[in-house]
DNA sequence: GTTATTGCAAATTATTTGCACTTGG
DNA sequence: CCAAGTGCAAATAATTTGCAATAAC
């Protein structure tokens, strides 16, 4: 399914509505390839025709969030960005702190780091939810 | 050497002063096992006698940054704790999210999942910045 | 027609900054 | 002494919230 028509789908599952507000978001989310912050969402969007409120951005981003739609990605600099999952297997990302870049890695890779955690401290680590900075091989 | 004189020296190296201000927020730092926001650290600081500024709080814990003594963990709820690091060895922090614990893990733990990704990926990611979110044992 | 949603403005929260006064070395 | 540091107040910056008007279904 694609993810607009889930957006659609989960929004009359829960009786909420599809406006278009709602659409010109997930359009932006959906032709971005690297995360973007709420405020460069509402700059796309005002490209587009007339502008939609960033109260409007932020409410929309709590639902997509809440959909599984988008995760969220933090650099640690206090700007959160968001990046559309859709259908995409679930992934962590890397984030080079030199050039910005985001590499998204598929979760496998980190399953077995994720197992010796919850065997040896009990502790089931949330690792699509993580980010390590770090540095990439172009920025070394 | 203790992390107090560890501070004296590096102030000394740069040509900046030991205050009544820096020690009193060095020791609430000190003697907290759990990180803190620096709204904590304000707080408790207040406690031992006349109130320190939280800009002050501020400008010290980025000295604390910068000298290594001090690490950040970030729970992703956009509050920033501050956790002393002294002399320990490198370690990277689990958070449940239940219950807000926080579990510090030795870097050594996490050394083969960071060779796989350098290796595969080129990418080498700083671990030992990490928090991850998730959840434990007790919580589940 | 009803209730969710939006725009708008004001409130909040965490943090930073400018500056005159104070103080450590 | 005198540059570094502090308190204080004001400025930012990102996000959240209250509410009356609007629009989706």
């Amino acid at each position: 399914m694609s993810c607009e028509n889930r957006f659609t789908s989960e929004l009359h599952r829960r009786g909420l509505r599809l406006t278009p507000q709602r659409e010109r978001i997930l359009s932006v989310l959906h032709g971005m390839r690297s995360p973007v912050t709420a405020e460069e969402i509402h700059r796309r969007v005002a490209e587009s025709g007339p502008g939609v409120e960033l109260s409007t951005v932020y409410r929309t981003l709590d639902l997509l969030q809440t959909f599984g739609l988008i995760s969220v990605i933090d650099r640690g600099d206090r700007h959160y960005r968001y990046k559309h999952v859709g259908t995409e297997r679930p992934h962590f990302h890397l984030a080079c702190r030199i050039c910005g870049k985001v590499i998204g890695i598929d979760l496998a890779e980190a399953a077995d780091f994720a197992s010796r955690i919850e065997s040896s401290k009990g502790f089931r680590p949330d690792i699509a939810q993580v980010t390590f900075p770090g540095t990439c091989r172009g920025c070394r």
